[in-house]
DNA sequence: ACTTCTCTCTACCAATTGGTAGAGGATCGT
DNA sequence: ACGATCCTCTACCAATTGGTAGAGAGAAGT
């Protein structure tokens, strides 16, 4: 067996619920697509809040994760910073539903938000305090880091998810047109943080 | 009469829409909240997807017509940007259900693009040559105007409507931090267009 | 007085929703 | 051979969904 009946469960969930959202998305409609019965679905998972609990926490790693590893290797300056743009963007590519489900998670009536923030907090945390430091030694131009650290999450996830718009600005969405946006993406930032 | 019948649906259904999202948004609940009946609701709009359309319509609208009234003063360089820019958040703030709403249409499964993009189109493109025409100029950074719209919507829109994600960094979300938010945007992109 | 038009209502409907109860088949350790 | 455990199934269920049919009230024009 390649993968268990519930990681597939996981994997097909968090493609819906980060693309249709939560509930445009039904058991019956999970179910059928991974041909089972919905009612094997609630054999592992109690209830469908349930599932996306355990999605958002599987998400919320695999994110953190990506953060750790490279806040682990300690380069400085906005070689870091470009270095996290790099690696957001290619899990954006990879797997577009991850940051689909943290927007359906950050929606304003959804419950799991404490979930996601249990998760996350550390990794806002640590980046504010990275911004702080780079700022202080002079390798950054000045501001207020937590504002700064706003601007940039919503920099790098709009421009890493937000396809249609991008679509509607007549912009490609293909693999070269993700590399494009990446690049510009970093000049820009590299333009707003850049020390005078 | 203040109000319509048929405007008062259309104000309920913005807030529903642009908050719980369109699949989340039942016609009943929609009814109860005005004290009216479904049926009353589908006299005036022949079925729920109607709605959401005649929704997006008077939202696009409202948008494109704060856009316009801007560009018809034809301010130039970075000064336009920060008024437009002051302009969305005054927007975002009053009706954050607008924005809501766009980031529903914009969602990857959802019809009604089309719609939207016939809206916003022409604005689009204005801003572009907009754009263009400050670089050329030497008021601006010289960069890929169309990558660079894209990274000013983004920015502006996430930092305007991603409440949850400031509380989760712990950013205050009164008014006061609206506006410290506001200009803590500003000084961002100006340093990132300013140019050289 | 009568018709017509506008609006909101009650009464239904078939389909779908998330969820429960429990049967039956494997595969296991004993 | 045996029960136990794990897994997936069929069979239901009450509630909610978007939508239809049509009655009735009120105002307006004739």
């Amino acid at each position: 067996m390649a993968e268990s009946t519930r990681e597939r469960i996981l994997d097909a969930a968090l493609r819906a619920f980060g693309t249709e959202g939560f509930a445009a998305t039904s058991l019956d409609a999970l179910a059928t697509e991974l041909g089972i019965r919905k009612q094997t679905i609630l054999y592992y998972f109690p209830s469908k809040q349930a599932i996306f609990e355990a999605v958002v926490d599987r998400a919320a790693s695999d994110l953190v994760k990506v953060f750790e590893e490279q806040a682990a290797r300690g380069i400085g300056g906005l070689d870091q910073v470009e270095a996290i743009v790099k690696r957001v963007f290619r899990l954006a590519v990879r797997r577009p539903q991850l940051l689909g489900l943290i927007r359906e998670v950050t929606r304003p009536g959804s419950l799991s938000i404490a979930r996601l923030r249990a998760h996350t907090a550390p990794i806002f945390d640590r980046a504010r305090d990275f911004l702080q430091r780079e700022m202080d030694a002079g390798r950054m131009k000045s501001s207020d880091p937590e504002m700064l650290l706003l601007s940039l999450y919503s920099t790098v996830v709009g421009v890493a998810t937000e396809l249609e718009v991008q679509r509607a600005m007549g912009i490609s969405d293909s693999l070269r047109g993700a590399v494009a946006r990446r690049q510009e993406l970093i000049r820009f930032l590299r333009a707003a943080l850049e020390p005078a």
